[in-house]
DNA sequence: ATGTCATTTCGACGCGCGTCGAAATAATTC
DNA sequence: GAATTATTTCGACGCGCGTCGAAATGACAT
């Protein structure tokens, strides 16, 4: 059929955009909510500048990408947080990453250990840190969201976040995030996010580049064995229970 | 390109399934979480059986749909909630229906007003009566959640739904979805789906037939003024406050 | 058995769109 | 002003895929 039932949202309007594989390269390029410049974004799809301005273009009318043009540069990002959790339902469900060379290998592993997604931690230890801070109790998990319990409202003060001015923003102070990569939850929202950003400001983590993927730093595995008891032996991760 | 990065999952696969109108319309009427055979699908995505059997066939094996046949009948679902939730994310942000005859803007209209969403209640009335829930203090809004009170525990017991049953599921109790026709959460999840199947029960909401749609009947505008204090006119709802 | 109905298979058509080369525009640098 | 870099516009090519007609398969009814 042509014409759209017309009672309905147009679904095939915004899955079709997503759905070309250089389009839905740069979706991922983006998901971890960084702002990047068209020429970046048309070699981590793999395709010509002229291709990707297309592309983007397209995105862009299609409000799922916003853009910001400084001087000749044209930055892109994922549009808002409708748009990242698009693409984080639609990863959860996607065929996962089929590995044909051994570097692919390593970089889908690095990729699997550490990232961030639209601001938080995700990845191996994205869902690691998310259940050791649950297993200390300064989070719980009730019904489909995470509460931050009272040790946890000390202890996150103590870490250096401003629980109040989270809490008076718009988006959820929590929110759950599904991990394609380790198909379980992790902490998301503006204290997810608080939590990646005071990690990456402790020297604990620092971004690999050309990439969305996180490495730990040396004083990184210190501090994940000392504050939240995991044992991090290169790229594999070990809590008490 | 042609060949994906290998590193992250593939979600052109899944969004090409989506991308195409009239699988997207198929999506769309399978959107209420029932089971529809092959030929009628075809007829609500206006296409013909042929073509309906390769789409159907192509979803099915993207691992969106899942299939029950009873004899020559082949019935259509969502494969899971995880797709249900992908579709939900994807009306969220797609472009609205464009009227364009007086019969789709009537039937727009039902369709905005009440309708069932993978088996809760959506459209105005979900959100009215998720928002009268709240309003007597029978579930409360945290963080990215609804949560059950006191009262509410007591309340929905006596409403005939078995709280304990519902916690016990794998789903959870409470889940907020966004409703892409009021653009505000409604009440899903276990009790929301519970909530839905007590209001058909009583009486108080009938099917639309051939259709997502659902409307109040005389008993249930009785009832929504009565237990929650919503005075429904036609199609417009007007709570105290 | 025969006819009907639901669905699938096969084949062929045609168009939409992703692609890049070439060139234009625009901002920055020297 | 000239050279360099980032991005866009235009044009042309080619292939993938959504479409339906025709026919086959399979299930049910009488």
């Amino acid at each position: 059929m042509r014409i759209q039932n017309a009672t309905d949202p147009d679904l095939a309007a915004v899955a079709a955009l997503i759905g070309d594989p250089s389009r839905a390269a740069i979706m991922v390029a983006l998901m971890d909510g960084r702002a990047l410049p068209a020429g970046e974004l048309a070699r981590r799809a793999g395709i010509s500048p002229q291709t990707a301005s297309a592309h983007l273009d397209r995105l862009f009318r299609g409000k799922l990408l916003a853009v910001e043009v400084q001087g000749r540069h044209h930055y892109f990002r994922l549009h808002d947080e409708r748009v990242a959790r698009l693409v984080e339902a639609m990863a959860a469900i996607a065929p996962p990453p089929t590995v044909r060379t051994p570097a692919q290998r390593d970089a889908a592993r690095t990729l699997r250990f550490a990232r961030t997604c639209y601001g938080h931690l995700a990845g191996a230890l994205g869902v690691a840190l998310t259940g050791a801070i649950r297993e200390r109790g300064y989070l719980n998990e009730a019904d489909a969201a995470f509460v931050v319990t009272a040790a946890g409202d000390r202890w996150f003060r103590n870490f250096g976040i401003d629980l109040d001015a989270l809490r008076g923003q718009r988006r959820p102070l929590t929110r759950r995030c599904l991990d394609w990569s380790e198909r379980r939850h992790h902490l998301a929202g503006a204290l997810g996010v608080a939590i990646a950003s005071r990690c990456f400001d402790n020297g604990w983590i620092a971004r690999v580049r050309d990439s969305r993927a996180v490495r730990l730093t040396d004083r990184g595995r210190e501090a994940m064995r000392r504050e939240f008891a995991l044992k991090i032996d290169n790229l594999s991760i070990s809590s008490p229970n």
